[in-house]
DNA sequence: ACACAGATACTCT
DNA sequence: GAGTATCTGTGTC
């Protein structure tokens, strides 16, 4: 399957970007297969004043660097010391935005609907390794291509989960997912403390 | 159906 | 040293 183009990718819209991402195909071919999915949910980290983002207010170090290069690039990081997180780098050069792939839904063994029905348990599932931070999408053994349309109808929008810290960016409504599917890492609307 | 704790290692102060 | 874009198992209603 054909490679997305690296222009949808270097929108200055990371949200469009993740809207865009849902129904489209991840596939990762490593040494024990090929494994693929469906995106059903994402969210949107949008560069320097989202305090969600790792590159708030212009943070830049060794473990964000690729937020702030080319698009199309895979962003992977290791979170509470035992998951690794797989984003795509979006926006132009110096712009460091990126879109978390939180679920998918798995081709080939859709009747285990929950076996990549979250961020840590969908690298899990295909094989990611933080060797594949930094790696092109656009050309290389990690990449997307069409999968299904969406319609906008379908599309549900909620503030992100586990960003507490962010204050008000917290309630950004920059998580996206697909209405009814069992993939999606929380279906219903969570619970968020608030405070601002 | 929640609610909680524990795991675990790396990043940044 | 503190915090973390999470997941699983166990306990309680």
């Amino acid at each position: 399957m054909k490679a997305l183009a690296r222009s949808l990718f270097e929108n200055n819209d990371v949200l469009f970007v993740a809207r865009s991402l849902l129904g489209k195909t991840l596939w990762l071919q490593t040494e024990t297969g090929l494994r693929a999915g469906i995106i059903t949910e994402t969210e949107a980290y949008a560069a320097q004043n989202d305090r969600a983002c790792h590159a708030a207010n212009g943070r830049r170090t060794a473990r964000n660097e690729v937020m702030y290069g080319e698009a199309g690039r895979a962003y992977v990081y290791r979170c509470y010391g035992i998951h690794l997180l797989l984003n795509v780098v979006t926006a132009a050069v110096g712009k460091p935005e990126a879109v978390l792939i939180r679920a998918l839904r798995p081709l080939g063994i859709e009747h285990n609907a929950s076996v990549a029905s979250g961020p840590g348990k969908l690298t899990k599932y295909l094989g990611i390794s933080p060797q594949h931070n930094g790696i092109d999408l656009c050309d290389s053994p990690l990449w997307l291509s069409e999968g299904e349309e969406v319609p906008d109808e379908a599309v549900v929008f909620t503030p992100r989960i586990g960003v507490a810290y962010a204050g008000r960016d917290a309630l950004l409504p920059y998580r996206c997912y697909i209405r009814g599917e069992k993939s999606v890492s929380r279906p219903l609307f969570p619970k968020y403390p608030l405070h601002i």
